[in-house]
DNA sequence: GGAAAAAATTACCCTATGGTAAGAAAGCTA
DNA sequence: TAGCTTTCTTACCATAGGGTAATTTTTTCC
């Protein structure tokens, strides 16, 4: 709960009315290791903020593959925004990588603390600026670096996210194999 | 400069106010084809809304390939968000792919337009979230997509662009070469 | 702590896309 | 309309990364 308030009052100055009625409707959760928050093709309600841990969406395709879109921890936001923003149901499943814990919100209470609270629309959209700024990043290196450089900047940038994480979570996500990730590493360390 | 008041109407209202104020301090122009408005390696300042024609954002790799990361057309903001948000230089081109009109924004005016109108920064805020559903969506077909579904969705997808864009300008989006784009519209005549 | 399950590695061969270079077509401009 | 420039196509070969399957290593959990 406490994280919530220093992650958003760290950005910017909370009126005392929108601290209380944050508190009033966010309950902090403990989530368990593999628990599905949203499950691929289910209807979606809800939007998480990570206070601790680490979650994952990803989607799986038409050959059974899986790609991860998004890894989250402490701090950041997570959800399936494509079927939020669309109104249908879920193309990604969101997981827990550990145990974590998070609080939610639902659209309805989202949109509400954005009307009533200004400041807190501010928030959302510095957050949002971001969110683009890193997505533009990641569409880039996809098309101009290799995999082996995709996945040394993956170690550098978020190096907290990979003692969460399955090796195939970090390939799916740089858009490679389990197996050319397995031998990209083995060049890594003979250098 | 009718069509950014069009634009932001249709999805809220906007006091009085707020239209006075973002009349008095946006200018529509006129961009001849190939005009450069923001060059890879120099200071960024300007954020600009397309009220007709099109225009593109890429970089260029280390080895001088282009890698194009937008277009935009009638009611689409463009810029070098990263360079914007991370205070360097720009690491993006953005040109007129054909005469084109515009009104520009510098980061000071659009502050203070959000700071002023509460209003202002909502649209914002729901332009962002559809900008950051857009771009999962196109990680996600870049993760599980061949070049071919890519090219048909994004002929489904953005009918209108193609009448501005090059070939290579498609294929650079795409994330594949000029050539490879070629060998698939091929494929695709012979079917 | 040990059996079972999951993940990672490795070897082998395969495929989609890339690179180069030459020629054809289309678009400008005088 | 001719000539120049840019874009597009095509052929040929190269390569990064994929697919499968067997083996080893690590994790899970009773």
């Amino acid at each position: 709960m406490k994280e919530l308030f220093d992650k958003i009052e760290s950005s910017i100055l909370l009126s005392l009315a929108a601290k209380e009625f944050l508190y009033s409707i966010s309950k902090e959760k403990a989530i368990p290791k593999w628990e599905i928050l949203i499950r691929q093709g289910q209807t979606v309600t809800k939007t998480f903020f990570v206070t601790a841990g680490c979650l994952r969406s990803y989607c799986i395709d038409k050959n059974g593959k899986e790609h991860t879109l998004q890894f989250a921890i402490k701090n950041w936001w997570i959800s399936d925004y494509i079927a939020i923003h669309t109104d249908e149901l879920a193309t990604l499943t969101v997981e827990c990588l550990t145990d974590s814990r998070i609080i939610e919100f639902n659209a309805k209470e989202l949109d509400e603390i954005h009307t009533r609270f200004p400041e807190f629309e501010s928030y959302q959209r510095h957050n949002l600026e971001r969110h683009v700024v890193s997505l533009h990043q990641r569409i880039l290196n996809q098309l101009q670096l290799t995999a082996l450089e995709r996945y040394d900047l993956f170690l550098r940038q978020y190096p907290d996210i990979e003692q969460y994480t399955r090796n195939y979570h970090i390939a799916s996500y740089l858009g490679i194999t389990q197996e050319s990730l397995s031998r990209i590493r083995v060049e890594k360390a003979k250098k």
